[in-house]
DNA sequence: CGATATTGATCAGTATGCTGACTATCAGTA
DNA sequence: TACTGATAGTCAGCATACTGATCAATATCG
């Protein structure tokens, strides 16, 4: 039988348990109570003011059922507000408030430092190697899933 | 600000989503209703008859409380059974059933056609070294999660 | 214009994963 | 042997993720 470590799907698992892990740890040490999938709501709401929901699941690759809650947890925390569109009322219009403005700043530090615990085993050359293999089979692989990465379009 | 693609843990998280995705498009193309971490854990009972919940845990990086309904769902579709040990009347034996025998040998070429599928982005030796990247990070970072690998003890 | 298709958001249901608590049992030791 | 600590399993609760459905609103096209 193949050994699971012969399987790039189970490494995936065990890499992003682990990279959730320190990140939660990290957040944790610095006072916050955010989670990675937050943080880069939080970020991405906070890069493009107004944008709505679908928008911003095509960004960071969520499905759109995920974001609902997403934002919820976001809105119930005061770090964002979500808002009816003007111009078209199915959509809401996403803000970050500034408490989530301050909370990102603050925390960004402990964002950072999670990267690199999470690639602590590796050379700094090695773990360029890494973040580009994962980008091309991810660029590859991304019509796959349900929640695809979407660029803006201006 | 960093950009997603330069963080390991968001690239991590969206490798993990397309692999799944392509593991379940796979195994139900071949007409089987089967999880990944359903069939990692189908496959390590095959392998370690007899075993307790926690030893498979250990084996394949599950927390213990995940095991408990990833394992009741096996024995619910006919492929496991969980009996009380004899020699620790806390530990369950876990056993494989014909029918999960039966499943794990049909259902093999799927998976490793999911294999490869998410790896398509990348030649051969990309791949490779993809996966032992992501094996020395791993082990790098193994204990830095709830649920990290345990080999057995013979 | 009006029928149709599409889109934004949500919801119900299911399956990981985690934290923390709890029970039952086992192991080691005073 | 009685006490203490550790261990196996489960449970409640929460947060992703997904499928598939529904509703309201918008776009499109005959």
């Amino acid at each position: 039988m193949k050994d699971n470590n012969d399987m790039p799907g189970h490494l995936a698992r065990r890499f992003q348990q682990i990279a959730v892990a320190v990140f939660l740890a990290e957040v944790e040490g610095a006072g916050f109570d955010l989670t990675p999938v937050q943080y880069a709501a939080l970020a991405t709401i906070k890069a493009n003011p107004g944008l709505d929901q679908v928008t911003l699941a095509g960004l960071i690759a969520y499905d759109r059922t995920t974001i609902t809650g997403v934002i919820d947890r976001l809105v119930q925390k005061g770090l964002a507000e979500r808002r009816a569109s003007s111009r078209d009322r199915r959509a809401r219009e996403l803000e970050i408030t500034d408490e989530g403005r301050r909370t990102l700043r603050k925390i960004t530090p402990a964002v950072e430092s999670a990267q690199r615990i999470m690639l602590r085993g590796l050379s700094a050359k090695e773990g360029e190697e890494l973040m580009r293999l994962l980008r091309k089979a991810i660029a590859a692989g991304n019509d796959l899933s349900r929640a695809p990465l979407r660029d803006v379009q201006a």
